[in-house]
DNA sequence: CCGTTTGTTCAAAAAAGTTTGAACAAACGG
DNA sequence: CCGTTTGTTCAAACTTTTTTGAACAAACGG
């Protein structure tokens, strides 16, 4: 992630694959969103080549133009389908199945919302109400009146996140 | 990050610490809320046993509270800084410096969007606008016409970006 | 049935990211 | 000055995540 501790050059992009100027442009583009999504690399790249793609691909197109395994060709697909940000093209009479692109940003976010904040926000929800409990029990009157503060703080954050999420998705619905 | 990717068991929280009950529990609290945004452990945990901590706390409680090293305090501590969740307390007869923990939920916000969002949607302007360029130069009518749509398209994504972000700060402003 | 094409799985290899710790610098008091 | 305390730096060690690739399963046509 060139993230947050670290100084270090950032790998460069291959150039063992077929891309050529623009596709390579916006392959690139896509790396770095999914990266500050915390996404892996190649989920950036197949959904870039699909972008940028006039027609649906296979699994083996995007193998051979990104020069990526079969393996991670297929998990990328799988994961971009769970987002809900890539769908397969029906009624094709192949046997192969294409996959193109989910487009709308509206779709994009509230596909990332709900398999990524969502669940963090579920389990913190969790963790935040037993943390309640165990401000409760603290002795000292001072320090427990403190805690409490503090845990009711946190508490109102996830609040907050949980109401600006689907505003959010609203704001950003075309 | 129990990443989108894997199913592996993910690391149990460290126990050789001093940390007992409540701030255990807080500390694991933010540790998972940093990994959401893609920060490391330390930063979460450090930001942790600040938030509890009734008093302010110097860079050498962190190394005996978290079993972490110098190192990593000091550049946790750095990162905190930088993202304004964590401030220098002035003023105390002392030579060590001390720190706070800041607690408002518009500020911690601000600070992730100016250091963590922000950059990135300034590159990848840029890189946009390379890639307007690179579509123009496409010589067959109807790709040509393709590719615009979707550099139109990814800009406008990062156009609204820019947008929904000062409204979020406003939105999230105590 | 059998060979081929298509796609999935998962253990092991590779890459990326984080933490450590020893060396260093700065600031201070005596 | 000198020893001590406090904090920073950064290469190496370590951890975690991602990717690979070989083995496998499913679906199909002939």
């Amino acid at each position: 992630m060139g993230s947050i501790m670290s100084t270090l050059p950032e790998r460069e992009n291959e150039t063992s694959s077929s891309l050529e100027g623009l596709e390579r442009q916006i392959v690139d583009v896509f790396v770095d969103g999914v990266k500050v999504l915390g996404l892996p690399r190649s989920i950036g790249e197949i959904y870039g080549v699909l972008f940028i793609s006039p027609t649906p691909l296979a699994l083996d197109d995007l193998v051979e133009k990104l020069g990526i395994s079969k393996g991670s060709a297929s998990q990328g697909l799988r994961a971009l389908k769970g987002l809900g940000a890539v769908r397969e093209v029906e009624g094709n009479g192949e046997r192969r199945t294409y996959f193109e692109p989910a487009v709308e940003l509206k779709r994009l976010v509230g596909g990332f919302i709900r398999e990524q904040v969502r669940p963090h926000i579920e389990s913190g929800k969790k963790k935040i109400s037993k943390l309640a409990e165990a401000a409760r029990e603290e002795p000292d009157p001072e320090r427990r009146a403190f805690f409490q503060e503090r845990v009711e703080r946190i508490d109102n954050w996830t609040r907050r996140g949980g109401q600006v999420l689907p505003l959010l998705q609203r704001i950003l619905g075309e």
